[in-house]
Formats: structure tokens, sequence, C-alpha cells
DNA sequence: TAATCGTGGGG
DNA sequence: TCCCCAAGATT
């Protein structure tokens, strides 16, 4: 057998069951394709069930709102993937009579589409010759044909998707090009792959090298910033709190979450809180500064405390889309994992 | 083009 | 505890 046969061979054994898997309805895999970016399956599983049942069709997703989208998508993280959802479904309406693009070029017309995306609905959906290339394709190939570019170059990107185009089955591309993921994701793993059960371990560079836990290579990744937020639960007596949306850049664009101070690592918590209470023309009661919750990103560490406030709805003017929101209606709002976590636990 | 965007699991 | 990184795209 050659590689290929060799390839398809061990998928049609090894594959999982999959529930975007197996059929050609564009709509269905662009939904688990946006989903599953950086993403692991088993984390996008339940959100791909989500999405699906609020809006079986295209038509449905473009008739949603943004911040019913959002709300849904809470918890899955890089949110914009979400916002450009909405817009895709919104462009294949007014576009394309409803009707999900399954060709290369029409697909990377769309918003949150690139590369991989476009060539993956291209290939299972419409049976088009483009080769995929995701981060378990990346390893497969850098690991087997010994290839040591940095995958996150623009040299390496160029020259794996050079790889990935020379090897592809052009009568089997969507099959091809799942396997390629599959055997990456289950076979060809990042950590500690079982290299003895590999149908191509002869013909493999890193096996034979002992290259396997040093490929792929990427450029070292910058520095992690370091960024301190610090909350204010403002509560009235009618059980309601201060929300607003949050503008649509930096973190967490377009969630809502509170009133938030950030300050550097030098400042003292508890002076800042006493600033704070300052803002607001009356002493109120003010809890205590809460411990820090670390939160780790891929490029920052968030530092989140929270302060609660007290006060009398009347003595507090709202402006510049501040608002009350009952505490009983925050999950109506889409809103940062780690905030709604906190205050499920502070409402409670 | 290099930086940015979340969350969760595993070594 | 810390670091990697996962069906990438955008600006």
């Amino acid at each position: 057998m050659n590689f290929n046969e060799e390839l398809i061979c061990w998928y049609r054994k090894h594959k999982r069951d999959l529930p975007w898997r197996d059929n050609r309805d564009a709509y269905r895999i662009w939904l688990s394709e946006i989903i599953l970016q950086q993403t692991r399956v088993e984390q996008g599983m339940p959100y791909f069930y989500k999405f699906l049942d609020a809006f079986p069709r295209v038509e449905a997703f473009a008739a949603a709102s943004e911040d019913e989208v959002l709300r849904l998508w809470q918890g899955l993280g890089y949110y914009s993937r979400g916002r450009n959802m909405l817009k895709t479904a919104r462009k294949v309406v007014a576009d394309f009579e409803g009707i999900f693009p399954d060709n290369y070029d029409d697909l990377l017309k769309l918003v949150g589409i690139g590369d991989y995306t476009a060539a993956a609905i291209a290939s299972f959906a419409g049976g088009q010759a483009k080769a995929v290339v995701d981060g378990n394709v990346y390893r497969f190939l850098s690991r087997y044909f010994g290839i040591a570019t940095p995958i996150n170059s623009t040299a390496g990107k160029k020259e794996f998707q050079a790889v990935a185009d020379e090897l592809l089955d052009a009568h089997n591309p969507g099959e091809h090009n799942q396997a390629m993921i599959e055997f990456g994701a289950l076979q060809c793993k990042p950590k500690n792959p079982d290299c003895s059960v590999c149908p191509f371990m002869a013909g493999c560079y890193a096996y034979h090298h002992n290259a396997v836990d040093t490929l792929p290579k990427k450029v070292r990744k910058l520095k992690i910033k370091e960024r301190y937020f610090l909350y204010h639960l403002i509560k009235n007596q009618y059980g309601e709190l201060v929300i607003k949306r949050r503008p649509n850049t930096d973190i967490w664009a377009g969630l809502y979450d509170m009133p938030v101070f950030e300050h550097s690592e030098t400042d003292d918590p508890v002076v800042i809180a006493v600033q704070v209470h300052k803002v607001f023309k009356k002493v109120y009661p003010l809890s205590p500064v809460s411990a820090p919750v670390k939160h780790i990103l891929t490029h920052q560490r968030l530092f989140v405390r929270f302060i609660e406030h007290q006060v009398l709805k009347e003595d507090v003017v709202l402006q510049n889309g501040w608002m009350w929101v009952n505490a009983a209606d925050l999950a109506q709002y889409g809103m940062p994992k780690i905030i709604f976590d906190f205050l499920k636990k502070v409402i409670n």
C-alpha cells in the first residue's frame, strides 16, 4: 500500500463517530469547523449541538441577534468567532439565497473563514480538491517528512501547504483531509504518541531520528502580559447590579461585564478601593476586596479581583450604556466565563 | 506581519 | 505549579 492507501485504511478503522462527519451539508460543517477552531472536540461538541438546536438552518442563524449568539457562545472563548458567524450567516442569506457556499473561492470571501476552514468545507461538502493544513496536519507532516521549518512562520505555512497539496488525493479529497486531521489528533498526538502501533513507522523521519518530541518546530512565543482587573459589583436594594456591554476592542469584545478598573501590579488594591469609594457621592458599606483570581490566557495573565458596593438605586445615575440588571436575568447576557462564574457564586 | 483573541486539559 | 497547545482568523 502507498501512503494515501495506508492513511485511508487507518482512518476507516479508527475514525470517531462525530455528529458533523459523513454528511455534505455545508452549513452543518461550517458550524462545526468554526466551533472547532483552536478548540478540542470534547469542548466544542456541546456547543455544536446547542447551535444546531437553536439554529437548525442558516436562515435561523441570520435572524438571531448578536447578543443571542454571544450568549450561546459563552464559555467557548475567542468570541469573535461567534460575531463573525452571524455576519456570515446574514451574508449567505442575503447574497447566496440561503444556500451555504461549498466552493473554496466563495467560502474565502466569508468573514471568519480562512485558508483552513475554506478548504475543509470545500472538500468535505463540495468534494473540491483543496488540502487542509491544521495543527494536526502540521504535526504529522513535520514528523513524517522531517520538516523543521517553524509551523508558525510565513515560510513554514507555505512549505507545509505545498506538501499537503502534493499529498492530497484529488479523487477523494474530503476523506483524505479528514483522515490527515484524525490521524494527527488520535495517532500522531502532540505528547507521547504510541509509535509502536503507527502504520507509518517505517517511513517516519522523526521516528528514526529520535525527533518525535522535538517536531514540529515553533518559533518562540512572546512574553506573557500581566493585567490586573478590579471589578465592582454595584448592587442596589432591588437585587439589581450594574453591567455594560464591552467595547468591540480588547478582550471579551461585545460581552457584558461590570465596571472594572485596570491597575498595575504595584497598585495596592485596598488603596484603589478607597479611591473608587470616593467616586460614589455617598459613603456606602464597602465589602473587602476579594483575593485575586488568576486567569491564564494564551498571551495574557489576568488577575481579577472583586469588590462589592451596596447602593440605593435612586442615588446612582447611570449613563453611557451602563444599566441595572436583575441578578436573576444575568444568564440572558453573554459574559466572560470567569466573571459569570464569580457572579453565580456571589448572587446565590 | 506580528500581535491578539478564551478556555480547558494534560504532562 | 507552570507551560504547552488545541479542526485558525483577523488586523
